[in-house]
DNA sequence: CCCGATGTGAGACTCTGTGTCACAACGGGA
DNA sequence: TCCCGTTGTGACACAGAGTCTCACATCGGG
């Protein structure tokens, strides 16, 4: 597990690029700034930065990556004898902890999103492998059976993205509360 | 009106393309078949073939734009007494009842999506559209507040989603009944 | 001091997606 | 009949994304 030291490097070089990326994005637009515009604000060679990212859209999204293991493992440590519900509730708002200090960030982001539509396919696509994680979380860990886990996985997540639109627009600056609270809506939607 | 003509005979080519299109993916791999090949297969220059197709993704998924507008009629034009969560439950039916011809198309499509994860997200989006476009008409013909409106609508196309899953993977046919089961299995989630 | 592993840059190459131009087909009006 | 706008089409050039290969640096350990 030495090689944490190369990879506590690489992620700190991802993070650094993603903040000068985004910023680069919301000032020029994105189709207007090619990579290697970014690669040069960063100091970086087009090569090396196809390397550290997937994508020219990785470079938005990249951010997040973490939270993928962040979500299967908070399920998998919420005590057993809590209900599956409550136990995705959990896991849920412990992502948006861990979303939190990202706030500056994610606005700037959101207002380069807002402006290309193609961007938004990615952004669904995150929520959505969230939604998977979660899912095989609650299978492996609780025997939920995969049908509902997955279904189950998708109202929670659905949940986090109101929540979080409300939050980025900067209604409120309390994002687990703000979860919560859409959380419990949830059972009173249905019986209308 | 006239130009319903023109119209329909652009959405017919569009329609055949999409079938060749698929085909040759499914045979040949996304990423190895070209633009060009697609052109090709179709009898058509690569011209006109973004003519058509804003994008080589659309060439999978075009094929349901129209069902966009379906969504968003199929709640306006629910009886008026109908509480929200039933209009939208018998939206949702709907567009499921218009997918349903599609099947053999759609099956062969998803062979193509799971060997490429990056369509996945062009998939999302797709279902993020039917949500605004659900929520929206949810908004503007019933009153529902705009948050609770897309909470219901994540919920309805979420439910829709695992059903089409269960129905493209072959175990039953008749996809609005699956849907419809998903629904009922909703409330009984959050109680646990 | 050397050596393999890893990180980095240079550059060539393919393919997507855009934009421009030219040319046909068509249909209506003088 | 001729003219003219509209619409659909192809040929082509071009910018930029993403891949690949090769060469060079850097660095920790023997």
């Amino acid at each position: 597990m030495t090689q944490t030291a190369a990879q506590r490097r690489r992620r700190r070089t991802r993070a650094e690029v993603t903040r000068r990326a985004v910023e680069l994005f919301a000032a020029r637009g994105y189709a207007a700034t090619s990579t290697e515009q970014v690669a040069a604000a960063a100091d970086l060679s087009r090569s090396t930065l196809f390397r550290l990212f997937a994508d020219k859209e990785d470079l938005l999204f990249g951010l997040e990556d973490d939270l993928l293991a962040t979500a299967a493992a908070a399920v998998a440590e919420a005590p057993p004898d809590l209900p599956p519900w409550a136990a995705l509730r959990a896991a849920a708002v412990r992502i948006a902890e861990q979303v939190g200090p990202l706030r500056d960030l994610l606005v700037t982001r959101e207002q380069v999103v807002a402006t290309v539509p193609a961007l938004g396919a990615r952004a669904a696509a995150k929520h959505r492998r969230w939604e998977e994680a979660l899912a095989t979380g609650l299978t492996a860990h609780r025997g939920v059976p995969a049908a509902e886990a997955l279904l189950m996985a998708k109202l929670a997540v659905a949940c986090f993205e109101v929540a979080q639109a409300d939050w980025l627009t900067g209604a409120a600056d309390d994002l687990p509360a703000l979860l919560t609270a859409a959380l419990d809506r949830l059972p009173g939607l249905l019986e209308r």
